[in-house]
RNA sequence: CGCGGAGUGGAGCAGUCUGGUAGCUCGUCGGGCUCAUAACCCGAAGGUCAUAGGUUCAAAUCCUGUCUCCGCAA
């Protein structure tokens, strides 16, 4: 049996702590989570999703502020025996103490192919930058960032409308089974971790709201790419009749039908078309303040937006 | 008790301040026009105005509670 020790907080975790439950040739002692955070209106303090799930399948769940100075909890895994320490989305960086503990290794899971899109947002950064493909990588956990050896990867591919959302899904889907095959081969002496090629290493910072506020004069792909990268968080927004709205989902029109950049030059069925830099972009689906999400289309007509019309002040 | 917005036919909204016949655009259905159409013309169906009380001759509208949804801030 191998013994091991799962870390993770965000719901992308979820799927891969339950496969390590479920798997019987693994043993889960424990997982290690974040505090529970006030979140949202009201600030009502909320539990991670890997917190939610330990507790509904019996596992002990360790929540820590700061595992690497928290030495009632090191002394706790000290004495768990693990062969693994898992990774996922954790968000904390573990001490060399801490990495030290289990008997074969700390193992991440990045989604990314490494060494590019290292660091804390690599699923909506790759998409902001309009890659064509992604995938999962996982690895041997270093005390630099995202830099340990590599084990094994699965690429995926990203289409042009592909969503954040849709790939954190895809990702989320796929990551149970390549954890276990890592586990597997590394505890079987299968496996060989490589070193990872220093070339092409950038880091994906998390986007902030600013990032989400759409400049017309960019090129209709850019904003494309921009809308389809952050609909979860911080969603991309601009302002009609003063008015703050979020831009959920758009299409690329190639032709462009009008001079001036951030000009509404059709209303449809299909949504709203607005002019770019280059090309122009048929927003589709809308969510005004206040408001849930909503067709295009009928947000247009409810605010009766005219042809012509300048958006995005 | 962090701050604020919203709930009205299937969809998006106006009407609420100043109480007095339920309104607009779109969609749906029927008919017409057209070579044809997402266009145009005529007609129809469809709403306990989130919910529970209260005030009033009379409440979508004023007062009080509750539920649901959303934006901001952390």
């Amino acid at each position: 049996m191998i013994k091991a020790v799962f870390m993770g907080t965000p719901e992308i975790a979820v799927k891969s702590l339950n496969e390590l439950i479920k798997n019987n040739e693994i043993e889960l002692t424990a997982v290690v989570t974040q505090p529970d955070r006030p979140k949202g209106r009201g600030n009502k303090l909320t539990p991670p999703p890997v917190k939610v799930c330990a507790l509904e399948n019996n596992i002990l769940c360790i929540q820590t502020e700061k595992i690497s100075k928290d030495k009632e909890l090191i002394d706790k895994l000290k004495s768990m025996n693990a062969d693994f320490f898992i990774t996922y989305a954790f968000g904390q960086i573990l001490s060399q103490e801490v990495l030290d503990i289990p008997k074969i290794a700390t193992i991440n899971l990045h989604a990314s192919l490494l060494p590019k899109y290292r660091g804390a947002n690599p699923i909506q950064r790759c998409i902001f930058d309009g890659e064509k493909k992604t995938g999962i990588t996982t690895m041997l956990t270093v005390l630099e960032l995202d830099a340990g050896d590599i084990c094994e990867t699965l690429e995926i591919p990203i289409d042009e409308n592909m969503t954040d959302v849709e790939l954190k899904e895809i990702i989320s889907e796929k990551s149970p089974e390549l954890i276990c095959s890592t586990i597997k081969g590394l505890y079987s002496g299968k496996l060989t971790p490589k070193k990872q090629c220093e070339q092409g290493v950038c880091i994906a910072k998390k986007f902030t709201k600013q990032d989400g506020l759409i400049n017309w004069a960019n090129t209709s792909l850019q904003i494309h790419n921009q809308v389809r990268s952050m609909v979860d968080f911080p969603t991309a927004y601009t302002f009609i009749n003063g008015k703050m709205i979020k831009i959920i989902e758009t299409r690329i029109i190639e032709q462009k039908s009008a001079n001036d950049s951030g000009v509404i030059t059709s209303i449809s069925k299909d949504g709203i078309e607005i002019s770019c830099s280059q090309g122009s972009l048929l927003i589709t689906k809308v969510k005004p303040e206040s408001k849930g999400i909503m067709n295009a289309r009928d947000y247009a007509n409810g605010a009766k937006l005219k042809i012509g019309q300048k958006i995005g002040e």
